[in-house]
DNA sequence: CTGCTTGCAAAGGCTTTGCAGAACA
DNA sequence: TGTTCTGCAAAGCCTTTGCAAGCAG
């Protein structure tokens, strides 16, 4: 699912009722940077995009806000990184580039790409999703 | 690649020197017990199951070895949780169900998955290591 | 009023690091 | 004797939590 919005404050807001968000200010000026565009942010780039003109949340309020928003569907973590977790705004199917030199995450779909039929899951276990990661490096 | 032996101090000692890693004592004792099955272990199981019997090697020690040991390609992490890091000791291709309920993390491989003709990479780099991570949750 | 939200600071958990002593060649 | 390795304790980082103050309906 896209959920993005040009900083449109209705649509934002329109966006976190369909999730069953309480629309508060701060966590309006989350979705907003979150919204902006498909992209991959960690907590720390989320907090300094929020309090870029003038600081007004706190940290403790986006990690717990960005916590939220996963917790509703509205974005994705991504764990790629032992020592930081991304947010993806792009909750549709959709792979990951990891480049480990540069820390930078990017998309890919593959039209090809089949994991279906699936290998037997474990015992007593349903699925709740699939990451693909290809790592690159710089070549240069 | 599986590097696997049953407790051989002479075997653990060739393959570490085929990894080009200073057979030490504390470095045999951690090979021994990652390289006793394919398994994934975090650090801390590896420390408490070194130290099973007598204690003799140190936290420290336990993480810097198991670094070095991936920076050999002696065995691999496994990110997939952002709390802590798993150590993988079966390096060939395959692919990992993660319980999300459990923490329990097991592998499967797939005669059938074709992540080839890959997306193209992103510009200037090179591809180090596919994964692929199905993420399941108890049903019960 | 009453419940939800926020922010600060402190705590937590995993991992790394500095440095002195130990081990080994 | 010189290099490498180990261990302790401290530091570092990201993230979570406790709790009091603030806000909204």
């Amino acid at each position: 699912m896209l959920n993005h919005t040009n900083n449109n404050p209705a649509a934002i807001r329109e966006i976190l009722g369909r999730y069953v968000i309480n629309p508060t200010h701060q966590r309006c000026e989350i979705a907003r940077v979150m919204l902006s565009k498909p992209q991959h942010l960690s907590a720390e780039q989320v907090l300094s995009l929020v309090n870029a003109n003038s600081p007004h949340v706190s940290k403790a309020t986006v990690y717990n806000t960005l916590n939220l928003f996963v917790e509703k569907g509205l974005i994705r973590q991504v764990i790629v990184d032992p020592t930081k977790i991304f947010y993806d705004s792009n909750t549709s199917s959709h792979y990951h580039f990891y480049n480990e030199d540069t820390g930078e995450l990017s998309d890919f779909k593959l039209n090809d790409i089949n994991l279906t039929p699936f290998p037997t899951l474990p015992e007593n276990t349903v699925q709740s999703g699939v990451d693909v990661i290809v790592r690159v490096k710089n070549s240069g």
